[in-house]
This record gives structure tokens, C-alpha cells and sequence, in this order.
RNA sequence: GGGCCUGUAGCUCAGUUUCGGUUAGAGCGCACGCCUGAUAAGCGUGAGGUCGAUGGUUCAACUCCAUCCAGGCCCA
């Protein structure tokens, strides 16, 4: 009799391959066919909401690996959410205008740029950017997210133009929008502002010169060494076009300054560390230190311009060096950032006499009209006839050239548009409103309070064509800004209808309300301001333009989610704008993660080689290994992928896979409606079995709500290859299998393993949604199961399962299992068995043991899966065995020892377990006394 | 150069609420073996770490302090 079809082994049709690549995008299609996103949000609704807001990516380019990244944590985060019984709709949002998308179709037009209109080459931005956002939804879509696709934010959007414009217009009214002078890179050949991505640096051939500055202010009360002496503060410059606007020079408030005698009758003030290489420059070899000079006691103290009749003032900044020069830096604050910037603590102007060609305006007197860099030659001509230098050399060094005709730029200060940190609070009360929000990491708190607290004003304009018009008008005599509710009220209408281009292609008339005056010089002529808004100003405004504008969000959100450069990007610009026009952040809570590195640590490059495309783990391994990955790593640090990595997570996920498909088989003859076991019913092991599964969900649900995905994927590993594969599932089998099929044990084997594959089903849907629905499909229907995972709840732990007292006892249990197959390894090295059925086993105990162990011998034979366990109450140790064929252990738990024997009788043809029993029937002489039972039970 | 952060076995993570205590754990991978009734599966055993480095505080440091090295993000 062929005895293996009186067994019930396990039939199932679920795949054990898992060919993801190809099953997901079916997957995808059927979710869309069936309208699961819709049935999901119709479920949600009226429970409590949970609103993580989408972080727009930008319309440019594929997505890659860090994209990936952090759409798969939103998608976790969003799924896991709804899954515990939140209304949680995701909306994703695109980042459309800016320099990258302007830059790219400048450089696809070429030549043909020159002819075209501003509004053409707008339009072909957008279909651009439109594009991109299609490949990009795709890819995403594509990685298992789920949320409103059909209808996303797009910032180039008609009513989020007119929002941006309005909150724009917001801050103008409000009493934080300037308008003021600022350098900015400038190309005198373009004639066009650049951004610092469209400057290219090269080497280039530069003046360098050595020019002294007379102080005018007495400092003989400090220095009475000084009394009475010429000085000179002695600068060096490799631009001495520049020379014209100086007006100061800046010191380090840290380092040592000397006044140097030079023998000549004049005292030079220069850095101590740098007076050597000076004099020598110089040609002065009998100078002589007189004076120790502290930066500060120089602070504020005047000086001559050579040049013109003007002072230059000293001032501090940590921006001064000693690399090169004197320790003395020549300041134009119109022609230098730092210069702006330390000139700006000190009042100065952003003094830039220089028009849009580059050539000096009548300002600059002597050299007006020259182009800066011919001019040159004849600033040092006059500042020698001044006596004013002291040295000059030729240097070469990198130099910021325009990407576009490779010719020099300069630095040029010309108006802009800036919002105030100070002028309403905004900085203070911004400030204050960091610490009502939760971070986490919670060190995120100190990386954005660092960069608010020390930021200057946020320069918002930007001389571009692609992106929302800075919508205010300027008196055209007096310059003082218009702007009040009405004229904002129409803007917002119009470009709300007609987009942003509505602002450039309309006359200020057309725009103004009729009889508009300034309110300062009554003047009737207004300039429409054409700048652009800086794109972080676009994506902050988001709350405004989306949580604010869907009925389905709400305001603030509950969470943003973007990697840690964010801190200084959207997070910063969102904050400000709620906090400006808003009194409060836009978000409760702020998450952060790292970035994807390499399999050592490094950033990945081109240049490096190191780049892994989310598109190629796709195709090799599929979206869910790629999720698996996100889920895995701590992705609060820095994240690494590689193929090692992908890899082992493949193998994880092939673990994972088959536990389930283990469980689907020995489900195939099991309706949980009909044959569920109740829990008093089970025999110990499965109460134990429910036991551990109720802490893998306690362990679940607060992984999932503090956002540590990682503990949930190797909470979930361990437990399906510790707790089931290796024990309780293997332990099984010989239930399963041999039980009558109808019997109770074997259904409350059954009934358990449907309660955990239900459970870690839902519990991973979130990180593999393609996978769960896969098994969810195959398993038996149960009383109230969702057609789709995706509309099932996270599991929730059963208080009746929770039985510590059992759980301790079988945790000793499982300790005498372990040191059992060490025995038996022991025995299988030996050649004394193979497989573990062909042992018995007897166990040594002292009183105490003997006691404890004696009412679970069986559970002990069965839990290690020996033919027979016998209990003896004496030390075993040094009671070497007969023949040679006994294997004894040393004592590995205190009080227990163990004897590793061959199974006394022969080995059951049915159920493999070895038994003096068999060959005793004449019916079924190669079967054991068990087995015969439940033939019996079978057959009748 | 500055701000914030990271550095525990080949890999991914633990290491017991901010604030030190004895032989630093898990899974994977690897090696070896078993099984062939989860089978392009399953089981077992084993070998892997001077906790980035150095110095200091302490009876005691992966844990606290300092410096350094390596790496990341953001500035300059």
C-alpha cells in the first residue's frame, strides 16, 4: 500500500517563485481595473484623518534611487496609516518651474532661443515639465505607491500659480517684502543674471594688487606707540575694477594685527602672520613692528579712499583669511557676496556703479564708461599716481565664467526682491514655532533652528522666465511698493484663470485698479515688476495651495517626510510662509531620512561609478525587493545599497514567501467558517504559537506608529525563520500530515497557522503590498475578509493569546530542544543517525527536573522530532552507553544531562517515526500503532 | 573652514527609559553535515567582533569626556 496518499501533505497553487518583475505590473493593472484606490478611500471615510503632505520632487529627469526611497516611505507610512484605521489619503505634488527646466530648453532650442518670445519659451517649459511628471508618475506608480495620480499638485497649476502669487502678495502687504540691492553673478556679454549653477569656473590671468588706505581716525589712545604717525591699512585685491566701490575693509576679529614701521616714515596695519611675505612684496627690508593691534579696537575706525573722496569703513568678518594677501580685506559690498553680507551688518550700501554691460556709470568719475575689465589698467595707473599702491603682480587662479558664451563674469549689485526675517518677527516667531513641532530624529530641531537663527533675509527674486512673476508694481518716482487687498484679490482671480502668464502679457493698467496712486509720492505711474519667484517660494506655499485649497486634506499636516537636505530646503521655506502669513508651521510632526550610499558609505556618482538606477532592481529583482530594502535599514542615518544587499534581502524575501506558501498548502482543505478551532481546544504548543504571534503584533503596531520599519522587518524575518520555519511550523508537520484530516488537533494546527498567515499578512501589506494581496488571494475566505488586503486593518492583538505562564514554561522547553540537537548533531557526526527521528533521546534529570519535565515528555518527543523521548530521574553524564551507539552529552542546562540513542523499533512506513509497534499488525505490518488508528479513522 | 549627524561580526539590525557594571546578541551570508512528505525548498551544528582610532575620567567604558580618522547632509 502506497501509505504517503493516506497523508495529508500540503497542496498549494501559490508560486513558489515569485518572478516579481513580471507579476507586479499585472498586479498594478488588476488594482486599477478593479478601482481598489477608490475603494480604499471610500472605506476611510468619516474616521480620523492622517494627512502626510507630498514633498514635490522636480519635473526633470527619471527618478533615482533616493526618489525611490523616499516615495516608498510615504507609501509605507501612508498605507500603514490607513491600515490602522486613519483616513489616510496621499496627494503627490510636482515641482515644475525654475532654472533646470529653463536651462534644458534653452539648450534644446539653441540657436532658435533668440527669435522666440518669453511666452513660447514658457510654454515650452511646461510641456517639458509635463513630460517628466508623466515618466515620473509612472515610475512611482510603478514602485507600489498608491495615492490620487489622476490628480495631482503641480505648482504650474492655473490656482497654484495664482496661490503662490498671492501669498506673494501676502507677505507685500504685510510688511515683509522689500525691495533692495544685492550682487548677483552677472554676465556683461548676455547681459543677464546667472545662477550659481550656470557658472563655470576656469583658470584666468588676474591683477594683483597691494593697495594702501589711509586711517583718518586717531587711534593714539589705544596705540600711543601710534601717535602722530602716518598709518595705512594695506589691502589686497585680484580685482581692482572693483576698487571704485570699495567701501570698507574687513578684518577677522580673531586674528593678530600688527602696525609695522617701515622705515620709510609710514606705519602699515596688517596680519602679524603675514608682515614678512609683505615687506618682501613691498621691497621694505628695514621695517620694524611697533604695535600689537586688536581687530576690535580697529572696529568701525575710518579710512580714505584712494581714489575718491569717501571713507571706507573697518569692519569684522570671519570670512577674512590668511591665505593669500594681508589679513586685510578690501570691501565692495556691491560686487561680493561676503562683502554684501559684512557690509550689510555695518549699514553700508550695496554700492555697484557698474551698468548692465559692465561698463562704469558716471558715478565711478575718471572711468566711466570703460568696460571693468579694460578698466583695470587705469584704476592701477591712478592709484600709483595716488601713491596708493604698494604692489602689483600677475596671478593666475579659478575664475566663475557664464556657462553659455565662457566669457568672465562678475559680481554686480542690482535690485531684488527680499522677505524680512526681522522687520514683522518672522525670524523670532518662526523660531518659536520649531519647538512645537515633534522632529525625528529630534536632532532635526537643532539643524533648522541653527540655519533660521543665522539666515539672512530670503532673497525671493530671480531674473527668469520660468516660474510665477513676483506680482507687485513699484512707484516709477518714488519706488515704494503697491500692493493692498483688492489689487491682490484681482491678481489671484486672473491667474487663477489664466495662469501666471496673464501677469507678463497684460499692461499695469490692465492690472491696476483704475486712479491707483502712491500712497508716498501720489504718483500715477507704476512698473510691473517682471522678476520671478525663487521656486523654493513655489513649493513652500504648498500647505497654502493644497492642504489648505482640498476638501479631502486638512491644515496643518500631520507629517512631511523628505530626506535631511530638506532642513535648509522645503521644510525651512514652508515654515516661513506659514509662519508669515500664518502664525504656525504647516506641519505637526517633521520626518527625516538620509541618503542612499554606497556599499561603503560614499555618495554616489557618475564620476565613482557607484550609481544603482531604482529601474534596473526593479527589472532584476522587482519593486517589492526595492521596498524590502526601504524597510530593512535604518533609513533615519544614511542608507546603504548594493548588490550584496539586494541579495540578501532577495533571500529574506524568498523566506518570507515560502512560510506563507507552507501555510497556503496545509490551509488547502481548511474553511476557517467551518472548522476554526476555539482557543481552549488547543493542544499547548498552539496556544504558544498564538502567544508569540500576539507580541509580533504588539511589536508591529508601535513600529509601524513611530515610523521604525526596520524592527518590523526583522521582527517579521526572525519570526517567520525562528518561530515557524525552524520550530513551530517543522514541529507541525507531523500533525498535518498524519493527523485524521478532519481531527481537532489537526484543525487547531490549521486554525492556528490561518490566524498567523491573516496576521502577517496584514502586518506586511504596507511594506509588500504586492506580495500580501498575492497570498490574500489564495487564502480560504474567513467572516468578514476584504476582496483586497489593501482594505483589510493592520492586525490587532488578542488579550486572550497574551499567557506568559505558558510562554515561560515553553521557552524552557525550547532551551532543552536546543541542547537536544546539539546532542543530536552530535550523534549525526558520529554516523550513529541521520535523520533526527531515526534517535531517541533520554533525559537525565535531578529531582527537581524530573518533576518539572515529566508531564511533557511527548511535547518534548514531539518538539524536537525524535522518535521517542524517555524521562529518567538520575545524572547520565559519564554513563558511557553500549556498544558505541550511545551519544551522551555534557550537562548544558543545570540538573539535565542527555543520552542520544538509535530509536528502539523500526521506522513507521507512514509517519517516519520509528516504534516497537511496527510490524505487529498483519494488516499494515511496515505501520505503527498510530498510524493504524487513524487508517481506520480514514477509512471508515 | 563652520553647523548638524553617523561609524557594533562579510551584510542588515539589537544592545534594556538622558545619565557606565562582569563571558557584546539576532537573522542573513559563509563552512560543514542532515533530509528528500515546504524540494530551484526544509532542518541542524559551527566559525566570525580588541564595539572607527588614540588618549583621559573611573574600582569598572561599546556606553561619559577630549582629540583624531572615515563618511553623509547643509553652508562657506
Amino acid at each position: 500500500m502506497d501509505y504517503k496518499k493516506t497523508l495529508s501533505l500540503p497542496r498549494t497553487k501559490f508560486p513558489m517563485k515569485a518572478n516579481l518583475a513580471k507579476r507586479e505590473p499585472e498586479q498594478l493593472k488588476k488594482w486599477e481595473e478593479d478601482g481598489l484606490h477608490d475603494k480604499v478611500r471610500k472605506s476611510a471615510k468619516g474616521r480620523e484623518q492622517f494627512i502626510l503632505h507630498d514633498g514635490p520632487p522636480y519635473a526633470n529627469g527619471n527618478i533615482h534611487i533616493g526618489t525611490a526611497l523616499n516615495k516608498i516611505l510615504k507609501d509605507i507610512i501612508v498605507r500603514s496609516r490607513q491600515m490602522a484605521g486613519f483616513d489616510a489619503v496621499y496627494v503627490p505634488g510636482w515641482d515644475c518651474h525654475g532654472l533646470p527646466i529653463e536651462h534644458n530648453v534653452d539648450k534644446e532650442l539653441g540657436e532658435k532661443k533668440k527669435g522666440m518670445s518669453q511666452a513660447d519659451v514658457r510654454k515650452l517649459c511646461r510641456a517639458y515639465a509635463e513630460k517628466y511628471i508623466d515618466i515620473q508618475r509612472d515610475e512611482f506608480k510603478r514602485l507600489g505607491v498608491m495615492g490620487e495620480w489622476e490628480n495631482p499638485y503641480l505648482t504650474m497649476n492655473y490656482a497654484y500659480e495664482a496661490t503662490i502669487a498671492r501669498e506673494c502678495c501676502k507677505f507685500a502687504l504685510e510688511g515683509s517684502l522689500f525691495r533692495s540691492k544685492k550682487p548677483i553673478y552677472w554676465c556683461c556679454d548676455c547681459k543677464t543674471a546667472l545662477a550659481e549653477a550656470e557658472i563655470e569656473y576656469y583658470d584666468a590671468a588676474s591683477p594683483s594688487i597691494f593697495v594702501k588706505f589711509l586711517l583718518k581716525d586717531d587711534v593714539s589712545n589705544d596705540f600711543p606707540a601710534l601717535a602722530g604717525k602716518k598709518i595705512f591699512m594695506v589691502i589686497w585685491t585680484t580685482t581692482p575694477w572693483t576698487i571704485p566701490a570699495n567701501l570698507g575693509i574687513a578684518l577677522h576679529p580673531d586674528f593678530e594685527y600688527v602696525a609695522v614701521d617701515t622705515g620709510k616714515g609710514e606705519v602699515f596695519v596688517l596680519a602679524r602672520e603675514l608682515v614678512e611675505n609683505c615687506m618682501k612684496t613691498f621691497g621694505f627690508s628695514d621695517f620694524s613692528i611697533i604695535a600689537d593691534i586688536k581687530a576690535a579696537d580697529l572696529e568701525r575706525k575710518r579710512c580714505a579712499h584712494p581714489l575718491y573722496d569717501r571713507e571706507s569703513l573697518i569692519v569684522l568678518g570671519n570670512h577674512v583669511t590668511l591665505e593669500a594677501g594681508t589679513g586685510c580685506v578690501h570691501t565692495a559690498p556691491g560686487h561680493g557676496r561676503e562683502d554684501y553680507e559684512v557690509g550689510f551688518e555695518y549699514g553700508l550700501d550695496a554700492y555697484s556703479p557698474v551698468d548692465d554691460r559692465g561698463c562704469f556709470t558716471d558715478e565711478a568719475d575718471f572711468f566711466e564708461g570703460k568696460f571693468v575689465f579694460k578698466a583695470n589698467k587705469e584704476i592701477n595707473a591712478k592709484l600709483q599716481e595716488n601713491g596708493a599702491l604698494l604692489a602689483e603682480e600677475n596671478i593666475t587662479h579659478q575664475y566663475p565664467h557664464c556657462w553659455r558664451c565662457k566669457r568672465p563674469v562678475i559680481f554686480r549689485a542690482t535690485p531684488q526682491w527680499f522677505i524680512s526675517m526681522d522687520k514683522t518677527g518672522l525670524r523670532r516667531r518662526s523660531l518659536k514655532e520649531i519647538d512645537r513641532v515633534n522632529w525625528i530624529p529630534h536632532w532635526g530641531r537643532e539643524r533648522i533652528y541653527g540655519m533660521i537663527e543665522n539666515r539672512p533675509d530670503w532673497c525671493v527674486s530671480r531674473q527668469r522666465a520660468w516660474g510665477v512673476p513676483i506680482t507687485v508694481f513699484y512707484c516709477d518716482k518714488c519706488e515704494s511698493l503697491l500692493m493692498n487687498r483688492e489689487i491682490m484679490d484681482n491678481i489671484f482671480d486672473l491667474l487663477k484663470e489664466h495662469g501666471a502668464d496673464i501677469w507678463l502679457e497684460k499692461d499695469v493698467k490692465d492690472l491696476l485698479p483704475n486712479g491707483a496712486t502712491c500712497e508716498k509720492c501720489g504718483s500715477s505711474s507704476f512698473i510691473k515688476e517682471t522678476d520671478i519667484l525663487d521656486v523654493w517660494f513655489d513649493s513652500g506655499v504648498s500647505h497654502a495651495a493644497v492642504l489648505e485649497q482640498r476638501q479631502n486634506l486638512k491644515w496643518p499636516a500631520d507629517l512631511y517626510l523628505e530626506g535631511n537636505d530638506q532642513h535648509r530646503g522645503w521644510f525651512h521655506s514652508s515654515l516661513l510662509t506659514a509662519v508669515g502669513l500664518r502664525g504656525s508651521a504647516p506641519y505637526n510632526a517633521v520626518l527625516t531620512h538620509g541618503f542612499v550610499v554606497d556599499k561603503s558609505g560614499k555618495k554616489m556618482s557618475k564620476s565613482l561609478g557607484n550609481v544603482i538606477a531604482p529601474g534596473e532592481v526593479i527589472d532584476k529583482y522587482g519593486a517589492e525587493i526595492l521596498r524590502l530594502w526601504v524597510s530593512a535599514t535604518d533609513y533615519r542615518d544614511d542608507i546603504r545599497i548594493s548588490e550584496n544587499i539586494l541579495k540578501q534581502l532577495s533571500d529574506a524575501y524568498r523566506r518570507i514567501r515560502n512560510t506563507c506558501r507552507f501555510m497556503l498548502g496545509n490551509l488547502s482543505d481548511f474553511d476557517p467558517l467551518k472548522h476554526a478551532v476555539p482557543l481552549e481546544s488547543m493542544p499547548d504548543i498552539d496556544k504558544f504559537a498564538l502567544h508569540t504571534l500576539q507580541e509580533l503584533i504588539g511589536k508591529g503596531r508601535k513600529a509601524y506608529e513611530t515610523y521604525e520599519f526596520h524592527v518590523i522587518y526583522h521582527s517579521l524575518h526572525n519570526y517567520c525563520t525562528v518561530d515557524l520555519s525552524a520550530f513551530y511550523l517543522d514541529v507541525l508537520k507531523d500533525r498535518l500530515y498524519t493527523s485524521p484530516p478532519k481531527s481537532v488537533k489537526r484543525r487547531s494546527a490549521q486554525t492556528v497557522m490561518h490566524t498567523i498567515l491573516d496576521t502577517i499578512i496584514r502586518l506586511v501589506a504596507p511594506i509588500l503590498p504586492f506580495t500580501a494581496e498575492e497570498v490574500w488571494k489564495f487564502m480560504p475566505a474567513r467572516e468578514g475578509k476584504e476582496e483586497s488586503v489593501h482594505l483589510s486593518d493592520l492586525p490587532v492583538g488578542n488579550a486572550a493569546w497574551k499567557n506568559p505562564e505558558l510562554a515561560e514554561k515553553w521557552d524552557f522547553l525550547l532551551e532543552i530542544r536546543k541542547m537536544m540537537s546539539k546532542g543530536l548533531e552530535e550523534a549525526r557526526a558520529k554516523k550513529l543517525i541521520g535523520h533526527s527521528l531515526d534517535a531517541g533521546v533520554i533525559i537525565g534529570g535531578n529531582e527537581e527536573m524530573y518533576e518539572r519535565l515529566s508531564p511533557y515528555q511527548e511535547d518534548l518527543r514531539a518538539m524536537s522530532i525524535v522518535s521517542k523521548v524517555s524521562l529518567v530521574e538520575e545524572e547520565i553524564i559519564g554513563n558511557e552507553g553500549t556498544n558505541g551507539k550511545e551519544m551522551p552529552t555534557t550537562e548544558v542546562i543545570e540538573g539535565l544531562s542527555l543520552l542520544v540513542v538509535p530509536a528502539a523499533g523500526n521506522k513507521c512506513e507512514r509517519c517516519w517515526i520509528c516504534d516497537p509497534s511496527v510490524g505487529k499488525s498483519s494488516k499494515h505490518p511496515t505501520v505503527c500503532t498510530r498510524c493504524q488508528g487513524v487508517l481506520a479513522e480514514i477509512e471508515s
